[in-house]
Formats: C-alpha cells, sequence, structure tokens
DNA sequence: CTAATAGTGTCTATTAGACAGTATGTT
DNA sequence: AACATACTGTCTAATAGACACTATTAG
C-alpha cells in the first residue's frame, strides 16, 4: 500500500507489525557503611556497600537480586528506574545513570527480557528514610587475581559470593568480556550488572566528581580518601591524593574532633572547578 | 495462586502478563574517507566518514538514517545489530560495541520504541564487497564552539547537518547531556547517536587499541597520526604521537615510497603490547 | 607521653609539550 | 635544488610516586 504522507501513513500503522517483548530496568545502588572502629583512635572503617533485595516470586523465589522490575510504557528509561527504586526500596532522589543493556537470550526463564540496567550512588546516613524490609544493605569486597574477580556481599546475617572471568580484548567488541563463572547466591544475571557498575565507577572516579554522591555535605579528607580507596581497590599516598582533590573541594570553617588525634578539617564538594 | 517449584511456575507463567514494546538497534559505523591530493608532495587528506542509509519508507521518507532495525528475538543484541548492517549495507566481520540505549517517548511516531546502538569500526578500503545502493558513505565534519556541537555530512551530492548542545552535568546523572537543537537532515533522533558514538571513540582511542579497526594491516605512523587527528579534533605533534604509539606498533621491513619526499616505514598494530 | 591520624615539604621519576634539527625521494 | 614529509634529539613543564617530617589531640 501506497502512503501519500507521513501523517496518512501513521494513521494506518499497525502497531504489532514487529514482535514485541518485555523490557526490565535493574539498578545497582553503591553505598559506602562506616563500621564503628573498637579502637578509639582509629578512623571508622568504611565498606562498600550494595542494596539487593529478596525475591518474594518465582522465578528465583526467597534468593537476593538487584531492584528492577517491568518498564512502563508511559515512562522514559531513567525515570522508570527512578520508579522502581522508589517503588522496591523507598529511595528517591538520588544519582542515577544508565550502564549497559543486557539482552542475551535466555537471561530470563519466562521469557524474552531485555535489561537497560542503571546504577545509582548515594550516601546511605543521608536517607531520611528507613529501606523497605525486604531490602537490605550488604558489605561488598572485591577480590582481583589474574582475570578471576571474586565479589563478596555480606549483610550481617547472610554471605553470598560469585565469581566473573574479566577477559582483556584487543580489537573485537568491548573491552572486557565479563563471563559469570561461579554464582549460587544471585537471581538472573545480577553478577555482572554489579561488576560493570563497579567497573564504571572505578573509571568515572578519575574524571567527574559523581564519588561525590557518596559522601555527607560535609567530610573529612581521611573519609573522602577512603572512599577513594574503596573504589579503586588499593591504598593511595596523602600528598598525590590530595593533589587530585584540591580542586574539587573547599576547607570549611569546622572541625572535626573527638578522634584521639589531631582534629581533621571539614570540606564541601566545590562544583564547576575543573574547567 | 501459590506454585511449588520453580518448574511448576514457569510452566504456568502468562508470557503477555506485562506489556510489551519493540525495540530497534541502530549502528553507526565509522571509517576513513582518503581524498587524493591534487599536489605530488602532499599526503592524500583523510576524513571521518560515516554510513547512511537512505529511507525508503514511512516514517521520514526519503530521509538519511543510520542502518537500524527491529529485534529479531532470536537473537543476541550484538548479533541483531551485526545482522541489520549486513542487510541493510552489506558490511559484515567488523568491530561493534554497545552505546546507550535511548528510549525516549516519542522518538518514533509510529510507536512507543527502546533502540539500543551501536558502534562500528571499519577501514572501509578493506571492505571487498560494495554497500548496497541505498547506503552510502558521507564525509564527517565537528565543529565544536562552547557548547554547541554542530555536525556536517557530505556525500558529494547532498549536504546534511545538525547541532546538539552538549551540557556538561556535575553531581547528577552522566556526564554531558546532549539537546538537539537544529535538525532537518537525519531522521529519529539518529543525531544523538551519531554525537555518542564520537565522544565514545575519542575516549576509547585514548585508553584502547580500537583505532587499529579502522585501519589497514599495513600503514604509516603520517597515516595513523592524521587518523588520531580526526577523532581527536586536534593537531598532535610528531614526538609525542610516536611515544604515545610506540609501544602498539611495529616496524615492518617494507617501505612506502613515491611521495616526492623521505619513504616512510611501514608498520603493523602489535596486539598485547600495553601489560 | 603515646598512638593514631592530619597535613606539608621536597626530592625524584615519569610523562607531556614544544621546538629545532637532520634525513630523503620526487619533480 | 626545493618541497614536503619522515624521523630524532633534547630542553622544559607538568604530573605522579615516594618518603620524611611536623602538628595535634584523647586518653
Amino acid at each position: 500500500m501506497e502512503y501519500k504522507s507521513e501523517s496518512e501513513f501513521l494513521a494506518h500503522y499497525d502497531k504489532n507489525a514487529y514482535e514485541k517483548l518485555s523490557m526490565t530496568t535493574d539498578i545497582v545502588i553503591f553505598s559506602v557503611s562506616n563500621k564503628k572502629s573498637d579502637n578509639y583512635r582509629k578512623l571508622n572503617k568504611k565498606y562498600f556497600s550494595v542494596l539487593l533485595v529478596k525475591r518474594k516470586n518465582y522465578p528465583f523465589k526467597d534468593m537476593w537480586c538487584l531492584p528492577g522490575g517491568f518498564l512502563d510504557l508511559n515512562l522514559e528509561l531513567e525515570e522508570n528506574a527512578r520508579n522502581i527504586l522508589k517503588r522496591e526500596t523507598n529511595i528517591q532522589d538520588i544519582y542515577i545513570e544508565q550502564l549497559y543493556t543486557f539482552g542475551g537470550l535466555n537471561r530470563d526463564p519466562r521469557l524474552r527480557v531485555v535489561a537497560t540496567s542503571y546504577m545509582a550512588l548515594i550516601d546511605k546516613e543521608r536517607l531520611n528514610q528507613e529501606v523497605y524490609e525486604n531490602a537490605d544493605w550488604f558489605d561488598l569486597f572485591v577480590n582481583e587475581q589474574n582475570d578471576i574477580v571474586e565479589i563478596s556481599l555480606d549483610n550481617g546475617k547472610e554471605k553470598l559470593s560469585f565469581k566473573i572471568r574479566k577477559t582483556l580484548k584487543e580489537l573485537t567488541t568491548d573491552r572486557y568480556k565479563f563471563e559469570v563463572i561461579e554464582n549460587k547466591s544471585l537471581a538472573f544475571d545480577h553478577p555482572l550488572i554489579i561488576l560493570t557498575g563497579l567497573e564504571r565507577l572505578k573509571n568515572k572516579i578519575e574524571y567527574t566528581d559523581i564519588v561525590f554522591n557518596m559522601m555527607p555535605p560535609l567530610f573529612t579528607l581521611g573519609e573522602l580518601k577512603q572512599v577513594y580507596e574503596i573504589i579503586l581497590n588499593k591504598k593511595l599516598l596523602d600528598p598525590a591524593f590530595r593533589r587530585i582533590i584540591a580542586t574539587k573541594v573547599e576547607k570549611t570553617d569546622e572541625l572535626q574532633t573527638g578522634g584521639g588525634h589531631r582534629p581533621s578539617v571539614l570540606y564541601r564538594y566545590k562544583a564547576n572547578a575543573n574547567k
């Protein structure tokens, strides 16, 4: 059939001309948790923290997974992600960015589902509401040896873990290929999403200011350094660290005392410093 | 209804429980084109090159767009992208990586469509088959002033162009926000996909080896430098450039002569050099 | 006083930027 | 010879890594 105009074509368009499928959005939220130190002199130890949700229904009933859900066709992808986060965990108004779209044929045992994943960042101490009871924060530990990344999760009651092989590719396709080689803990392909988020964060901390989404309004440089070290998964030297973040923060008049050592100046984030 | 097991649940699952939608895949392919120089001494001038397809049907009938098409539900996303490329342009077996997933509510006038975009790279001189006649290579020029990026396309017969505002975001959402502010030439939101690809390539040239997907098997360092300059959109100095690529290439015994100047050593890509 | 962190100075190694100089084939 | 590019040497500036030193407080 020949149409004379775009509007005529649209009026006759059969919206079921092509096969349809379901889409979901899964969100990996990272934060930092404090563990009170037993020694009054020592800094509180900080841990990487990720929010998981316990599945109430099949498939993967009673397993932990990332907050996620089907795409509401009236919403933009990012809006949808924010909606799901609010609905499943009670968290809202936070930093969020798109990670990657996973479309493996059998990622969902029910039907073909394509999932667009998002990464969210938050300082969980700043949350003014409690997270719903089906959700829980897990401390996250990364152990990388050669090409195997082992990630362990611990919420104080349960321990989860999985292993992923991370292969560097030279010329073909994306830079790394991720392959889950062990996972009895997490539903779907969510281990991949967590690792994708960790890598993204590790890269972006170097050339953006997104870390400050994980910091309280006022913080010491010691605390900020701890967060850098968690994300980069390595120790930093003080002078180098201070040079790097010098343009991104500004001093306040306030000091943090009470630590059994020299008090620390409290800093705040200074936007737009880097040209 | 209560299920006793995952398999029982799956046997009864209603695959239409959630609203469904269509997905498409759009591919932006970059290459480099040579323009024979009029002066026998001078190097051939190189241009950034992108492959567009002329739409035969509504919507956007007779406009140029990126090769793209609906998702075949039996294919992985990347496979689907490769299939479409082959079908629409006759190009196959090339580097491809996922860019970003666009899900704006009105990006397609027909119906809600979510598009996962891919970037592909090729040395088009190496193609052994002709591109289909509805497809054509356009030279691409980028003109960036303050926060406005103007991109012009030229296939020798038609000139297209569009402008995008690129806003740096500090703490909220992704690093840059792209906003099309002028486009009479390209269908759908394809200007956004092209710019996303250009930015990705510009970033990745620094920490990966993907440029070599755009190079012939043997090349001179002068040619490689030209390609770097096109992608980075700035002039490079020779010693600095040679230091940067030193570990990625290796000399061959062959020379390129005939240029009215000192012959140039031909190099080839050396994989796995960077640790 | 002591343990622990806060914060600075400085030396060195590495990398990036700039420029000048030498080399060589084609017309 | 002269033009245009190929290629190298070297100086300088900027940045990153390392280490040592001083400062300060709760107990």
